[in-house]
DNA sequence: CTGCAAGTTCAAGTTCACTTGAGGTCAAGC
DNA sequence: GCTTGACCTCAAGTGAACTTGAACTTGCAG
């Protein structure tokens, strides 16, 4: 099993060396040990790391991706946890998928203005279902929330 | 037509009247006019601020948001850059919905380490495929994103 | 053995999207 | 007429997620 350092793990992932430390920094990562001064890591980085990314594009603080590895390394939540993110997600999902179909119909929707298009309009509807009015969170009550 | 001031506005869509205000100045929404010192806006601005929150929504920055709206006001873009941005789109929907099965199966897993099991690995798999790194995202637009 | 590219730390800087604060104006209700 | 509070401007502050810079050290090719 091969052992990698900064650069390698940097250039495997796409992800800055400086984000690495800055990770590591912040308990998201370990390194194994260090060679001298330099970090050596395990080939196992490579998954967290995917993991970290996907957590990200899903819309998670790189906090609360920390708390989601257990002191195991695995990702350990309580199911409920994860269940309710997957239903979060799943809304989010569907916002998009509107979206999408929104702006693929402006490409192709001769409507000189789309405002005046009532497919649109029906999947700017569909997109903002239940959320014109945002129920702002403060990011503490977030946290607590969790 | 029914004219609204800045508060109105607020209470109607969740959005701070700072953050209004903050629109204007960055060229996202416009007033349509000063009663006194004061803004009025016209009961469109309702949904041209669910477009920008649809936007923001979907990962698109408030630059590119704002270029997305021609000095019209209208949605008015270069068609192919409208396709770009769903097919974008439709890769993200595709990552999101591969973390969500990840999660929902991870509630559900019984193997004591989701690193061992192998449908989370192909979940993982593919919820990356063809991505190292994520887009940033703010800490406002994971908030919006609840 | 030496040169130097590539690593290290730590502090400070950057970007984005807002928010907050200080200080001021003004219309409306008492 | 006076107070109150919602609005105004402009500047500075905030938090997340990094990045950059300065100063220093080290592994290894030549």
């Amino acid at each position: 099993m091969k052992l990698l350092d900064i650069a390698e793990v940097a250039s495997l992932t796409g992800t800055a060396a400086s984000t690495l430390r800055f990770y590591e920094e912040k308990g998201l990562i370990a390194s194994i040990g260090r060679k001298g001064a330099r970090r050596i890591f395990e080939p196992s980085i490579l998954q967290r790391l995917a993991l970290i990314s996907l957590g990200r594009t899903a819309g998670f603080s790189l906090e609360e991706i920390g708390r989601m590895f257990a002191s195991s390394g695995a990702m350990d939540l309580d199911r409920d946890l994860l269940r309710a993110k997957a239903d979060e997600l799943d809304e989010k999902i569907g916002r998009l998928q509107a979206m999408r179909d929104g702006l693929r119909h402006a490409a192709e929707c001769p409507a000189p203005r789309h405002s005046e298009c009532p497919t649109f309009q029906r999947l700017l509807q569909r997109a903002m279902s239940g959320r014109l009015a945002p129920e702002r969170q403060t990011p503490a009550a977030r946290l607590r929330s969790l």
